[in-house]
DNA sequence: GGCCAGGCACAGC
DNA sequence: GCTGTGCATGGC
């Protein structure tokens, strides 16, 4: 059977509905998250995130306003930790001197904002689109790892890549902001739910499309 | 104890 | 252009 990215939208929408995606209180809290998510475990990142609150950072300012290797002391659990902190405090200089905050840095035109973040070391597509979408509430869409791997199983497309998905899914979704945090933050939970490498296919909403479960069955 | 996790940059071909 | 490698912690 044939799965449109709509209709794998739909199929999860049925099943997890608003999932409030992302994860974070602030804009500036998702910055923050989105450069100490890479390659790494939320929960770890949960813990660097409650660590630098413990000390009172906060915000981009208090990021900027704080020596290099004592952020990265905070952000330990998060691993990677001497690049992150490097990445995550010359992105909150760049911002501040540029914007001076999120708030005024989201009227900007999407162009404007892939130009001035692309070039940001440490800001590869996923965690510019992240930031996009996620604190500036522009139509992007994050297209990580899960993503490619549910769209390959599930037969939405031929042969997925970052760039590939991410057309696709603007051109079926088109500029629909809660729809495409939504859908993203769907395609996370059906991951870590059903698809890990103990995958429980069983109760998984899309799993009659999905050719890992017909493999997992024969 | 080994493998994996929501990436990215950079070297070498 | 594509492929391999370093970056590092915590949970299973």
């Amino acid at each position: 059977m044939n799965l449109s990215i709509s209709g794998l939208y739909n199929k999860l929408y049925a099943y997890f509905g608003d999932t409030g995606w992302w994860p974070a209180e602030t804009r500036d809290e998702v910055v923050i998250g989105a450069i100490l998510t890479q390659n790494t475990s939320w929960s770890n990142v949960e813990k660097a995130l409650f660590e630098m609150k413990k000390n009172g950072v906060r915000t981009l300012e208090d990021i900027a306003s704080l020596p290099v290797d004592q952020l990265a002391a905070y952000i330990r659990s998060s691993g990677f930790y001497n690049q992150k902190s490097r990445r995550l405090h010359s992105l909150a200089t760049r911002i501040l001197e540029k914007y001076g905050k999120l708030d005024s840095m989201s009227s900007e035109s999407m162009t404007d904002l892939e130009d001035f973040l692309r070039p940001i070391n440490g800001v590869g597509q996923e965690t510019m689109d992240s930031i996009l979408l996620y604190a500036l509430d522009k139509p992007a869409f994050a297209v990580d790892k899960y993503t490619i791997r549910i769209f390959s199983r599930t037969g939405v497309m031929e042969d997925p890549t970052l760039y590939s998905v991410k057309i696709a899914v603007s051109k079926d979704l088109g500029n629909d902001v809660p729809m495409l945090k939504n859908f993203h933050g769907m395609l996370v939970y059906l991951a870590k739910d059903f698809c890990k490498t103990k995958p429980k296919c069983d109760e998984c909403p899309v799993r009659s499309y999905c050719a890992y479960y017909e493999a997992s069955m024969e």
